[in-house]
DNA sequence: TCATCAATTGTTATCGATATCATATTGTCG
DNA sequence: CGACAATATGATATCGATAACAATTGATGA
């Protein structure tokens, strides 16, 4: 399609734009601007005849409905806002994804954010947000500000904390334990005769996630006698691949007889897979490596990567739908906690008979 | 911090809201409502001591201000509007950070939306945009419906096309020549030396970036008399690591002789590289890898993949500062095209010399 | 035939902030 | 000391849609 469709003369340089309202719309058609409005829902009673009438002269005219107007007077915003912490990581752009299709049809619009794994960004953002008058707010994990927790109860809107299970949630929470999958993993590992743990993470405990997975390590190996847990802390998180595999070479430099490494997420224990493999290291032979979150990569890499497997898109999408919920049902709902689901999914780099790796 | 800064009993159920306003704001302290709304501006005429008084009222109070109403008065939304095929896409999320990043401290907020590589979503998206009236509005490529056409132009406000260089530019562009940065990749290889190219990408023409990676790859090699090109096309774009592994599958079972094989994304190359690995295959002993994006992957995978480093984050940092340039300069700015870098990257998956694996 | 009701459309006030213009206050300088 | 400028603040109209209620029309039924 080339832009030969709007000849050249009759493109508006910006800042001619003429605006167009609704009225204007309704003087072409010969109703009142009303029932212009009332022919751009569904609900309201219009005759079909009017609306075909009207929505033709909004063609013919390229008229484009104003809700900014419209959420003034009517004083539903039709945004949603939604924090998240990355989008660059694809388990949150997944979750991201989910909460998107989820309000597809709705008239509802998300309102995206980038917390960086910081609780006063999530406090500025918040702000922000609220700023537009969202009708639900999404946040990711359950550590927030003060002065943030105060916004969203003076807000007066349903939140929605997901990724994890907050000990004091605000309203309602999707999300799981991630202590709890680190620990399961851990104990199918040491079911399968692994003795010696070790761990790799970020250094701070600005990733809530990855200190929860972390202490759910430690206790877990503490627990079956096999601790304590060798761990080494690398980079502020979300830690990167990179730095997975220097992690790993400290940890193999530290505690040389480590049988099993686990990572807080599939992306540092694809660096460390990589960078052991470069060091002549056969992944498990020699050393085998679990992750987290189960990536695309780690289904498909060489070794394949155990990890443990995360509903990231159907947490976004339950988050959206809860939100719906509570929003069609006059927003009586209680506050209630919806568990997501995981599991490990074993493959060959935790694979006791050895590597395929020729 | 827990919840229990907010009292049980004083939390707000969610309807609850108690809609404070500019005018409860300004009573409180004793001025007009134009009194406070000036507050809340740095460039307004308020005595210090005046807003000081007003700051804290409204921190007392909790008042957050209202944008919609704002935005309808000052005709102005504080919206940017930005479409991306994917966020899922590392490339793209990085695209949608830098604008993030630009809008930064600029009172700008940044309406994300995701169009799956359709045009038609596209279009869709495009009038989901306008009608919160975007004060400029940046597109992925070049490749629009006639409708979509239309209501930008009428909408009247600056459009930045990303990613590509498009025939028949809107307005302004920040991008690169897709084909020539392509060709660029097959003449460096050509030049190392290899004579049999291949070629994996998708099936269709709706990833119009991966359309002109072909192109530019197939002209090139025929242009240095190395044609025809061995072409697969496997998949709907964007296609998947796991896509790129039956690819080269395909590929090799057609021409078993290849010498290289270019890839429209680092994905299918990623993909294309463990496959062979598993099938015992050395890369790049017994076939040579390429992708195109150089994502984090690239270059900590092994082997390390050659690639075509491009600058996602500037794409999205500059489109948003030209769309800003716009903005400031009352919107006179001609329209031009702001050419982003790219570069080969050589890495071992190509290396001549043969593998570093073992 | 007239009351009643449903369907359709219109009228008016309003959402909550800001633009614009008016006014009050203070300060400056010849 | 008077006039004028600069600064600070207020009053009012307005942005463009929608809520709420009113009015009109035609149909139905006792």
């Amino acid at each position: 399609m080339k832009n030969e469709d709007v000849p050249k003369d009759k493109r508006l340089k910006p800042g001619e734009a003429q605006k167009l309202t609704m009225a204007e719309v309704a003087k072409y058609v010969g109703v009142s601007a009303m029932t212009v409005s009332r022919a751009f829902r569904q609900d309201a009673s219009v005759s079909e005849e009017t609306r075909k009438r009207i929505m033709e002269a909004v063609d013919a005219l390229g008229y484009v409905l104003d809700l900014s107007a419209g959420s003034l007077s009517s004083r539903r915003s039709g945004f949603i806002a939604a924090l998240v912490p990355s989008i660059n990581n694809s388990n949150f752009s997944d979750t991201a994804r989910g909460m998107t299709d989820a309000l597809q049809n709705t008239g509802l619009q998300l309102l995206l954010g980038y917390t960086d794994y910081s609780a006063e960004k999530e406090e500025e953002l918040i702000e922000a947000m609220l700023r537009r008058r969202p009708e639900g707010i999404i946040l990711t994990g359950g550590s927030h500000t003060a002065r943030a927790r105060r916004m969203l109860a003076k807000a007066g809107i349903p939140v929605v904390e997901t990724w994890e299970l907050p000990e004091d949630p605000i309203n309602q929470v999707v999300g799981f334990s991630n202590s709890e999958a680190m620990a399961l993993l851990v104990r199918t590992l040491a079911g399968q005769g692994y003795r010696k743990f070790g761990y790799i993470g970020g250094t701070t405990a600005r990733d809530t996630r990855g200190s929860q997975r972390r202490s759910g390590f430690q206790k877990t190996v503490e627990e079956l006698g096999l601790g304590p847990g060798r761990m080494i802390s690398f980079g502020v998180p979300p830690i990167t691949m990179e730095q997975g595999g220097q992690a790993i070479v400290s940890l193999l430099e530290r505690w040389p007889d480590t049988e099993v490494v686990l990572c807080v997420s599939d992306l540092s224990a694809f660096g460390a897979i990589m960078e052991c493999t470069r060091r002549g290291m056969k992944v498990p032979r020699d050393i085998a490596i679990a992750g987290f979150g189960d990536y695309e990569i780690s289904s498909i890499c060489h070794p394949r990567i155990t990890t443990i497997n995360v509903d990231c898109y159907g947490i976004g999408r339950q988050a959206a739908a809860r939100l719906l919920d509570t929003l069609h049902t006059g927003e009586a709902t209680g506050d209630e906690i919806t568990l997501t689901g995981y599991k490990v999914v074993l493959r060959e780099s935790t694979d006791r008979n050895g590597a395929p790796t020729d």
